[in-house]
DNA sequence: CAGCTTTTTTATAAAATCTTTATATCGTAG
DNA sequence: CTACGATATAAAGATTTTATAAAAAAGCTG
């Protein structure tokens, strides 16, 4: 494989600079972007192995850029973070980010973490079916299967079942699940979930009242898990 | 590796050569600086890996020198203090200080904490998670294990864990902790912080009578440290 | 349009968490 | 030793969040 491909995008014309030669003298390509929206647009032509985002950008607040590359780019993004931006870490990951480095940062961690982030393989989430202990999802065929019996779900609660599923182990803020099946106008709706997680919650836990695959996390989110 | 780099910044001339006695003979390389002002040109050329700062410095007031390497020196800095300075160690700390000593110290106590704080040179936690000790919280997935043991955390103790074990072996002053939790509003409600880290004590001590991973620095706020 | 399904809204009980209070304990200064 | 300020902790009280049924509204389909 050739040398992998690193978009740096920062506004810091000194950061920049270290950055290119720190990576460059560890053998990888590098591109640089200096704003949000040519970051997008660089990413979008060049296809790089990952992108290196530093959060505090002028134009578009960085977790902006976050949101809209993660639309369409599946490799990894590593973040870039003041000290004392701990919201700002936790938004980043749940908005894609793989992982984060506060600054000033040690450059030999900087590279470690790039590493590790490049070896990971793709997983790509382009599977034909999700299967989590006894459920099982056919995502060509749009059926979902408990214990091999056909279960009837409405198309949002069809929806919500593969977003968790695809997210199993991890907590979904409310914002979250209402952003990606309601829509961003839908922020505040969160009775709409409740609703719809009790529903989900009648058709595949044994004993909805004591629920072992959607687990509420409260006041975050709630959390799919399978298979203990 | 090499022998760690230790840079001690004091006006005292006496306590500049004890110091460099002391830490020389435990196997430390050791510059010195005057000024603060000398003390920042030099760190910036050499890049030691831990900073000695004596907050009583003549030129600038070390306050100063500390926010000013701070905005690029990552390493840890251990500030040195006169025992009544109560607010001026709260204030160094709230500056980016790792760590504090106030005069008189036992040399075992300085080489103990330099120890301490070189250590923690991170050996870069795959994904975004932080394992320390016992303990594992992965940050992504909300989920935080004790022994591999999954914890039962609220949204605020989850919280106040991450921030702490993000700052491992540091010390947080009261008004931080209570700031970045609970917002700017919060500052004189010292006694939600009693009562969220006697809860986390709970639920991550062996014996939380005797806590030995958050640790109370009284007066000034809590330490988080695991393996000693 | 009639009948069915699905979504949205409403109501209310139950659960969980946060906040406050009360009291005990600890450590230090005098 | 005593008193005081700071800290620890349990537990009560208040508030928020969640679960769920069921009614109302909206959509579909033939």
């Amino acid at each position: 494989m050739n040398r992998p491909l690193i978009l740096v995008i920062d506004d810091d014309i000194q950061i920049r600079r270290l950055l290119e030669i720190t990576l460059r003298a560890s053998g990888y390509e590098v591109e640089m972007a200096a704003t949000g929206r040519e970051g997008i647009s660089i990413a979008a032509s060049i296809k790089p192995d990952l992108v290196l985002l530093d959060l505090g950008l002028p134009d578009k607040s960085g977790q902006e850029v976050l949101r809209e590359i993660r639309e369409w780019f599946a490799n990894p993004i590593l973040v870039l973070s003041v000290l004392t931006g701990e919201e700002e870490i936790v938004d980043a990951l749940d908005n894609g980010a793989n992982d984060y480095l506060t600054k000033p940062y040690r450059t030999g961690e900087l590279l470690a973490r790039v590493r590790s982030l490049l070896k990971r393989a793709q997983p790509v989430g382009n599977l034909p079916s999700i299967t989590s202990g006894n459920l099982n999802i056919d995502l060509v065929a749009k059926v979902v299967k408990n214990n091999g019996e056909v279960l009837k779900l409405t198309a949002t609660e069809y929806a919500l079942l593969v977003l968790f599923a695809r997210n199993e182990g991890r907590v979904l803020t409310h914002q979250y699940l209402l952003k990606e099946i309601w829509g961003p106008g839908f922020l505040n709706q969160s009775q709409y979930l409740r609703v719809y997680v009790a529903q989900l919650r009648k058709k595949i836990e044994k004993d909805p009242n004591r629920p072992e695959i959607i687990v509420t996390e409260s006041r975050v989110g709630y959390r799919f898990t399978e298979g203990r």
